[in-house]
DNA sequence: TCTATTGATTAGAGCGCTCTAATCTTGTAG
DNA sequence: CTACAAGATTAGAGCGCTCTAATCAATAGA
């Protein structure tokens, strides 16, 4: 069994209390008891028990996150920033996944909450907002890629609209004029993007295509051909902004396919800057969210209410970044490309 | 406040030790008393307090997971796979990771011991074996992508050996006779990816040539250009094992800036196949592991233990596969390519 | 009628800790 | 030498639950 905090206090010839103290050094302990108590925890191996403490203490270092879906890269950055940020404030994170499920998330909201965390916070999730709201009536909430107009819940979100904006004003500012934009359909985020893309162009003048796609690269793959079907090479768009990295990839390689170069012919924008896009392979020019960064915010203003240093809500909007690399182009004269 | 037993007891007109029961679905509880202590428990909400529920019945419904890189994906998958299993089975998890760096893992190991957790499972951790050992002394430990000897650890692995041999094979078998390794340097498993490469190629009669490389894209370019530099044009080596899917990427663009195509020149086989291999645009023909499923076991071998099913360490090496995709082709007579 | 017997229920101690209030030490001023 | 404040230490209750052992109710057997 392991050593309790009365095997420490009996070795160090101390009470209990005392132990205690050292333990969450507390300035009132004189050296030489300090001394003697932690000696004493060291000779033992004594770590102190997290979940009796906070029963005792009534107050929890647990922190209750639910992903929407851990194999996407982009949860496992914001969960990087979150546990770093936990990490050093003593906090702890209990993980979880609904897989994409409104009921298993549920089932797993609860099960965050069942250890009466100090909060929860929920990248993306699927369940119903009236779940968001219940749980919100227990502990702090911070919502990541999702809003909610509910009092006690803070949300972390990227600005989609800003992301498409950037895409476009690259694009236009390359001097191209047909830029199509291949939707994420239902996806988290995806109709944000869209609506930025569309105002974007309105504002540069320019006629707003939207192709209905998905986020994944068959995906960009179908929309490119559906794009070739309808235009004449002559008119087709010179500029393609993405619904991700995935949806890029897919729409590259039909280009490729059907004989056009990126991004001598065709720009190219993807957006989320994945590992993917990284790869001198493929030298993508996207859209880079903040993402460690969104967790180390949905970790502060969780803290700060915690701390009880706020009660209204707060809406972070990150702004996004345009990170250029190798798929986007000027346009020549020629309708060639000139980098 | 949330209510407590207490409150539940209160309002079903009952004792709190008869809740509890009833919270544990014990089968001595009469029909009439479950339903009203039931209903007074939806109606207040009411949900039982793990912590507290961890300390009184001194067992833990914790595991402790500590994962090297939360970024890399195949981690992510593990923790899926451990995840499902672990929800399956009323058990929650406690997500740590400590950056790669051994200091920081051992406090992070440390973190998810003073849970009491009922057992610890590392992913592909890199503190010390001792630092190991005494986690074993205190609860089971399953390693993942880590072998140890200890008689309290349970090791899932996957045969990276094998895995190579099956790359090898592959390509022997599609009649290739000079076919180089992209060594992943110091990195996790590539130790055993280059042994089971050279074994295989051994075994066909082969002369194995190693290349140092490392498990990135840049990587994957600069070996070939080694190689380019090192070989004639008609010696160059016509497959390649790369240590792992970045570094096949890496590898497949320079031999494409140097105008050898591929499968047609050259075929390149990657190892992980992470999402990167799907993609059309690459079709990589790569080594799968199981990666789930490795965390599903891993899962198993602890819960084995938890239960005192077991007490012999047991070493699980799963069986990796070979996916054909379109990197890999036959060598004509020509030179050429024969798919 | 009384005692077993079985099944349902509960009292109460205790898990490992924190926290308040009380107690014990000193040092210092009068 | 006494009084008292300030600092250091501790006793003991209690956090929300489980678990053992005791109690209680109801039925059956003699």
């Amino acid at each position: 069994m392991r050593p309790t905090m009365e095997d420490v206090a009996a070795r160090a010839g101390v009470s209990r209390a005392l132990v205690s103290l050292v333990m969450r050094n507390s300035p009132k302990v004189s050296d030489v008891r300090r001394a003697a108590v932690l000696r004493a925890a060291e000779e033992l191996g004594y770590q102190p028990h997290v979940m009796a403490r906070s029963l005792a203490s009534r107050t929890s270092t647990v922190l209750g996150v639910m992903v929407n879906d851990l194999r996407n890269a982009f949860f496992a950055d914001v969960v990087e920033g979150l546990d770093a940020a936990a990490q050093a404030a003593g906090f702890d994170l209990v993980l979880n996944t609904g897989g994409r499920r409104p009921a298993r998330e549920g089932t797993a909201l609860r099960s965050l909450l069942s250890f009466r965390p100090a909060g929860v916070i929920l990248l993306s999730p699927v369940v119903p907002a009236s779940a968001i709201e219940a749980a919100a009536r227990q502990c702090p909430v911070v919502l990541v890629s999702r809003t909610s107009r509910a009092s006690g819940v803070d949300t972390v979100n990227d600005d989609g609209e800003a992301g498409s904006a950037l895409a476009v004003d690259h694009l236009a500012g390359l001097g191209h004029r047909r830029i199509a934009h291949l939707d994420g359909g239902g996806a988290a985020g995806a109709a944000q993007r869209r609506r930025g893309f569309q105002a974007a162009m309105r504002r540069h003048g320019l006629d707003p295509i939207v192709v209905r796609s998905e986020h994944t690269d068959t995906g960009g793959e179908k929309a490119v051909r559906e794009l070739l079907a309808t235009y004449s090479r002559a008119e087709l768009p010179t500029g393609l902004v993405a619904g991700n990295d995935f949806n890029a990839v897919g729409a590259i390689s039909a280009l490729e396919e059907a004989g056009l170069r990126v991004p001598e012919d065709v720009s190219v924008v993807g957006y989320d800057n994945t590992s993917l896009a990284a790869l001198r392979h493929l030298s993508l020019t996207t859209v880079d969210q903040p993402r460690t960064e969104m967790g180390r915010l949905a970790f502060e203003a969780l803290i700060e209410r915690v701390r009880g240093e706020r009660t209204e809500p707060v809406r972070h909007l990150l702004h996004p970044s345009l990170v250029v690399r190798a798929t986007t182009a000027g346009i020549s004269a020629t309708g060639g490309a000139r980098r």
